[in-house]
DNA sequence: GTCTATAGCTTGATAGAC
DNA sequence: GTCTATCAAGCTATAGAC
């Protein structure tokens, strides 16, 4: 088990990640992400021998994976889930605006692009935002927000950042992402000040 | 300026705009689309000289001014914007599910591949989207929502919308839309008391 | 306006030397 | 494990008959 192996199967899912980010599945050939990988087709097919679809699923659990916990990451480095949240769209925006709009969710554009055509590709992104989902929820619920809405309260974050990268990119303006923001952490304070109320 | 003309564009456009729903562009070939509008290579270059890009601006801006008008005439149709929210997150939700989870934003799929990538795609979605927008703060200032709060509601209701489609559509499962729907109208409720209390 | 045929290129995937 | 060469099939786009 040298390293070899091992650094050139993670550049290949790291140079396919980005090529899905920028421009989808579809359009991402396996020439182009052998070529950004610094690979050759051999060594992708060594490593990937179902070929894209393998490719595909692996990199979208990897990059689900590595996105969770940047976001968790920038939630639990904040005294509270609201302050947690507030750092989290704010970081959201500056990324998009450091990187010209193209540092995005590393899955919802392929997410859309197979929703209803690619059954087992679906599944595997169905398990990743089902995991973002429970984490937020879970972080939720620990700062005082009462099981049911946290379970709520994650999809509309999830469901905001996903609407927010979406109009900040084809904006090239992430006064999107700002906005959202803002209406996520009102709903979350509203939700802790009426469980304090005991309603 | 016969019949015949007309029908066969207008063909075309609708089954690229219902591929584009489905699938996205780069996986949607044009000879899927003369087959699905029942038409041929040459009629096809015909109309759109341009080839797919030009066929594809065509598609976007025909669907997306049709999705503004359904959107609108859904929340015109109820005696408030609360209540036509409300309704339209209803009906977006069965329309999911109705439709398998198909049928959901002509333009999301397609805005995302390109965003990046396609600079002269990437203009035509921005100017969709921000007639949406326009329209659908000029609804909620009718309504009594202070200029400013309607602009950033109205970003706000179409990310909702955006990312309830992402992931029911991926979930297969409505019940997120009705979620993000619960929280645009929770929050239009807000600003509508405040303006009241006059803040 | 519609049709068929085809050019020229790219795609995902395979084979076999090293 | 890595590399190159190659295949069959797909793509966008064009040409020219009707």
């Amino acid at each position: 088990m040298g390293t070899t192996e091992v650094d050139t199967r993670e550049r290949i899912v790291a140079a396919t990640s980005a090529l899905f980010m920028q421009q989808g599945y579809s359009a991402t050939g396996l020439k182009a992400i052998a070529k950004a990988g610094r690979a050759t087709t051999g060594s992708l097919y060594h490593f990937f021998p179902g070929g894209k679809a393998e490719l595909a699923a692996a990199t979208l659990r990897h990059s689900g994976r590595g996105y969770e916990e940047l976001v968790m990451s920038v939630i639990d480095g904040a005294p509270d889930v609201v302050t947690g949240l507030r750092a989290c769209f704010a970081a959201a925006a500056d990324l998009l605006r450091a990187t010209d709009y193209v540092d995005a969710c590393p899955i919802a554009t392929v997410a859309l692009e197979v929703a209803s055509s690619d059954e087992p590709l679906r599944q595997v992104i169905d398990e990743v935002f089902r995991s973002w989902l429970d984490a937020a929820a879970r972080r939720l619920a620990a700062d005082g927000v009462p099981e049911e809405r946290a379970q709520e309260l994650a999809i509309v974050f999830v469901a905001a950042l996903e609407g927010g990268f979406l109009l900040s990119r084809v904006a090239r303006d992430a006064s999107a992402m700002e906005s959202v923001g803002r209406a996520v952490v009102a709903a979350v304070e509203d939700a802790l000040a009426e469980a304090r109320r005991g309603s």
